[in-house]
DNA sequence: TATTGTTATACTCTATAACTATA
DNA sequence: TATAGTTATAGAGTATAACAATA
């Protein structure tokens, strides 16, 4: 099982890279926009427990976003040690773009199943991971 | 779709690094001699294509393998540019010793899962990612 | 004493280009 | 000319340890 799920996993990977070529966007990054976007005022250790991404890691990561112009961070008013995330304009569009992209490519290489097959492949593959994940956002 | 195949693969993937600790196996490697005792005398490349390894990384990655002395290279009689690759009876003791703990750990983490979704997932990974492999074996 | 963010570091994995020897 | 293996190299991902500021 594990060699099947590394193997699709990478179809996804190349794919993702293929649909997103030419915005600079990458699976982690996406990833943290995500997250980002949908817990606005997040802090950088939270979406790094909720992607499985280490604390130290979510730095170099939230620097490029930044500089990027596609994040922004505060002060977290009531913890001084915090940095509150929230999406920029730009933020929202590259992810709002990022997602067309993907969908239409996710599509494509999910043809050959059902409607309800890609259903039920999303909650075991949800139940599979939602085990081991310290939080779910 | 890919986010999930991401977070699931991960989970099986730190799983396999539990699962194998003290054996200095890695997902790759196990890969490799996977491949190499059900195909005996598969060349490098063929090995790579089966696996979605670029050729030049098969090179340190089988000699890995070949200084642990789990796997043997002989020039192939037919094409003298290619390596013949099969198990030494150390690779079959290591793949069989690794297959066990990773039944057993696989069995944990797939627990919440009857019986028939296991096999359901199975084969909707294996569809996923048989259309984009290049050799399968 | 614990936690947030940070720096530094090291290892693995992956991708590309150029070389050699055989075909 | 094409392919198998090789070398060198660079980028991305991930893991650990140690530090400062704040809780």
């Amino acid at each position: 099982m594990g060699y099947h799920l590394r193997r699709a996993s990478a179809v996804f990977a190349s794919d993702f890279a293929a649909a997103t070529a030419g915005t600079g966007m990458r699976q982690v990054l996406f990833g943290i926009l995500s997250v980002v976007a949908t817990n606005p005022g997040i802090s950088q250790s939270r979406v790094g427990a909720a992607l499985g991404i280490q604390r130290a890691n979510m730095v170099s990561l939230a620097n490029e976003l930044t500089e990027r112009g596609l994040i922004e961070r505060s002060v977290a008013p009531e913890d001084r040690r915090a940095f509150a995330l929230v999406l920029t304009g730009a933020g929202e569009s590259v992810l709002f773009d990022c997602l067309g992209r993907i969908g239409q490519h996710e599509d494509a290489l999910l043809a050959g199943l059902s409607s309800a097959e890609r259903h039920l492949l999303l909650r075991l593959l949800q139940r599979i991971h939602a085990q081991s994940s310290e939080v779910d956002l």
